[in-house]
DNA sequence: CGGCCCGTTGCATTCGAAGTCATTTCCTGC
DNA sequence: GCAGGAAATGACTTCGAATGCAACGGGCCG
């Protein structure tokens, strides 16, 4: 029936092959590979036996075609050079590697690029996605339409249509705020990240919420874009004009940034002169040049609900979107006192 | 004959379905689809104008059985969290999705896990697979045997059997140990990385020979495993022994946990008592804080190299492995007075 | 006006495994 | 010794697209 051909390069055998090296049929073959099926402790020896002589591996092409599952995610990462996605993108793979399944990982330089990487997605027929990349309503709505489970991860689901897991925003910057108030502070700069991105601007506007129930503005605001550069030029141009005693980053990397440029540009102390809190923590954050006061992420927490809400929606796809909100843990550090 | 079923979940539309209702071949909507093949204009039209009304997404996985290439490329890491990884990573996803190839991603948590992940990347029949992980020469014989071309990137390529993208240690330590030698420093202590890793050992081989070149011998020789906190440790069991005046590590990472060390706990001033080079060009070690003295790896160069390295022996399977050297440069910083 | 050639198109087959259904085998219990 | 049933196995179909080959049609040239 089907003899593997030996078209130029080398290939492994089929599991017609199989078959007829064991002298049993190719459903034998199969079932011998496949887990939770009966076959007779002997012919399975047979089969075993067979397959290793010709160098048999499951074709898991072939068998995504029969049986509509390719057990392949999509995962979906705007910038991986955030410092913080990285870890995130460890913890995925490893989590969704234990369940069995694979990544088919897309990176995006712009976000442009994303209407490209969903055609690819569409075409490799996933069996679900994690998405830490911005998606309109629109394009999230295509994967209720495409049929493909999608989690969203550190950002918002727009109409609980898709499933999402974020790190919520207002509690860790509450801890943060109050506790800058608390030890005296009232003159801060507040660096926010892009405009457009949901988590950055949860984090401003929870900071700003909080200044505002003490009864106090923002000194200065700047934006950057989450890039350690981003936040040296941020915190400069802060200076330049404002008198401060706090810095509020949207995120580690930015705060790490202002740090930089207070110690050995301005030549000032921290947290005497001007206290400096970030979110997300990072690792460089923890490290002794720095000890950044932040708030951690549970890494380990959200991809675990990440993985988990997902698989749930592949076996139920009729099961409505669930949205988890997570809360970061205070990491004390050196850069602000904290009443 | 094959029409698509709504069993359960909605799903788009096959080429039959596209065919029945434009009123072509199945084969012509196949043809539309492809690039280079002959279609009228007008039947193109319509058969986009069909394929667009019942949302048909070209099935990668049908096209990948019948024309034997997947378009996906396994990317093998070991530990993303090196901070030089990700970057790695970031470059290569981006430079093979510009090749029309998708990056199936397997990390690893511990070097046992290779083999299973070996079985995934055959059974998955990957056109190819770029490796940053440490392969025994049957593990590198395998992708032979499976026809897998392989291209190893800060690996040693065994006998020559799998292409290989390396940064060259020797010049790069060369600079460093030179410019440390010719600055009046004598007294050095080593901080390697495990003994399993290939870069690792380079360095330090290449660090002690330009020493012994010198007639000079290491005060002091640790291991670390290429993490911060295995920096830290290092330094913290050098220093307690021996009195140094520089530290040359096998990694970036290891030699910011060595500054952290040596001026936050030691209270030694960097360079002035202790002199401290790295390797890599991670971005933190460019930050204000740190401003390491090291050698950058050629990432851009490097990546590319790996897939154009890839892609043409994915074009022409016979085609020899070829091994890449490329030199790192040297990035002052001020952690080390150069000569 | 006929023949030829090329651009289009359809038919039929193929890729490799999974699973349905029918058949065989063997064991059990009466 | 035979009916009943469970386990094991095989024949056959299916998934969705690509492609070799044959057929068809139109334009061009002689």
């Amino acid at each position: 029936m089907n003899p593997s051909r030996h078209h130029g390069g080398r290939q492994c055998g089929t599991s017609y092959d199989v078959a007829r090296e064991a002298g049993v049929s190719q459903s034998t073959v199969s079932r011998v590979f496949r887990p939770g099926t009966s076959v007779a402790p002997a012919t399975r020896a047979r089969v075993m036996a067979a397959a290793a002589r010709v160098g048999y591996r499951p074709n898991a092409i072939a068998a995504s075609l029969i049986t509509r599952r390719s057990n392949l995610v999509a995962v979906v990462i705007s910038n991986l050079t955030n410092l913080h996605y990285p870890e995130v993108l460890a913890e995925l793979t490893r989590r969704l590697s234990a369940e069995g399944l694979r990544v088919l990982l897309f990176t995006l330089s712009t976000e442009s690029e994303i209407d490209a990487v969903l055609d690819q997605i569409w075409r490799y027929r996933v069996d679900g996605a994690i998405v830490a990349a911005r998606l309109s309503a629109k394009q999230q709505a295509a994967f209720v339409h495409e049929g493909v489970p999608l989690v969203l991860y550190n950002r918002p689901g727009h109409d609980g249509i898709a499933s999402s897991v974020c790190c919520e925003a207002a509690s860790g910057e509450q801890l943060l705020i109050d506790g800058l108030l608390c030890a005296g502070r009232r003159r801060f700069g507040l660096i926010a990240g892009p405009a457009d991105s949901a988590v950055g601007e949860a984090r401003i506007a929870a900071a700003r919420a909080r200044l505002e129930a003490a009864g106090l503005l923002p000194v200065a605001e700047e934006r950057g874009d989450f890039s350690h550069a981003s936040g040296l030029a941020a915190t400069r141009a802060i200076i330049a004009a404002h008198r401060l005693d706090a810095i509020v980053a949207a995120n580690d990397v930015m705060a790490l940034g202002a740090l930089d440029v207070l110690r050995h540009e301005a030549g000032l102390a921290v947290p005497a002169d001007v206290a400096v809190v970030g979110f997300d923590g990072v690792a460089p954050a923890a490290w002794p040049a720095y000890r950044l006061t932040t708030v951690r992420q549970p890494v380990e927490a959200m991809t675990d609900a990440a993985v988990r809400l997902l698989l749930t929606r592949i076996a139920e796809p009729g099961r409505p979107a669930e949205q988890l909100l997570f809360a970061g843990a205070l990491v004390p550090g050196a850069t602000a006192p904290l009443g």
